[in-house]
DNA sequence: CAGGATGGTTTACAGACGTAATCATAAGGC
DNA sequence: GCCTTATGATTACGTCTGTAAACCATCCTG
């Protein structure tokens, strides 16, 4: 059951916020940032729950939209996916990968050291 | 420019070969990895050509194809782009996930830290 | 009660994608 | 020269996506 790129923009919005959500709140929260009209936002939800990836209560004359997959599942196959694909799923040729490319951050390379320390303890 | 799915298959294979390859060398590198009818293939190397993703040179009656663009830069826009739509561009939290979800390997972790040291040395 | 506002349901439609079959053409074999 | 064969070009076609408009039920409001 794939999420396709605007279908997510939805989901991420439903993740965000962790009280259901109304269609009308989903615009609103997606206004500038996606402009779409609600035709649109509606037409997605709709998609989105035709594929079980979110569950709607009704609420008076409408709806409720609520996450019934977790963010983490959606991020880790996407993740996964992409790591098997193009890097034989190592995580250390993503990084090296990233580190040439864009030069880390001092806070990605400090959180990385202190990761590595963790797994060290851990150990 | 997108390159969609079944074409990066057909892009992986001009990329791991070095020298132009004719269609037919396309299919048989593919052949039991994407079972895909030789018409299939030579769709795809149409439509990559029509991207400007890879260019034709003639070879008697056939054509070699080889890529215009380079793996890297493949590479990078797709991680870039998960990077940032979920990970908000931070390096290390894609790490931290992975981690946590996956456990490191003994290697990953190796040359994590030696890359970690490495940037160390550059400072 | 009629008409607009509000929210959901259905239908639309072009372009991308996956997967090919068919058509055309040139070249080599008989 | 004609027929088969290899190859590229054209056409096909169902599904998915992005992006909505149109339609319909309901509720509030004057």
């Amino acid at each position: 059951m794939r999420i396709s790129e605007a279908e997510s923009h939805v989901m991420e919005v439903l993740w965000r916020r962790h009280t259901p959500q109304s269609a009308e709140d989903v615009c609103v929260a997606l206004a500038g940032q996606q402009d779409w009209q609600e035709a649109t936002v509606k037409t997605l939800l709709n998609r989105l729950l035709k594929k079980r990836a979110i569950a709607a209560e009704r609420d008076g004359r409408r709806y409720l939209y609520r996450p019934l997959i977790k963010r983490a599942d959606y991020v880790h196959t996407e993740s996964k996916s992409l790591l098997d694909r193009l890097y034989g799923g190592r995580v250390s040729a993503l990084v090296v990968h990233f580190s040439q490319r864009m030069k880390l951050t001092k806070k990605d390379i400090a959180e990385l050291r202190a990761l590595m320390e963790e797994l060290d303890r851990e150990r």
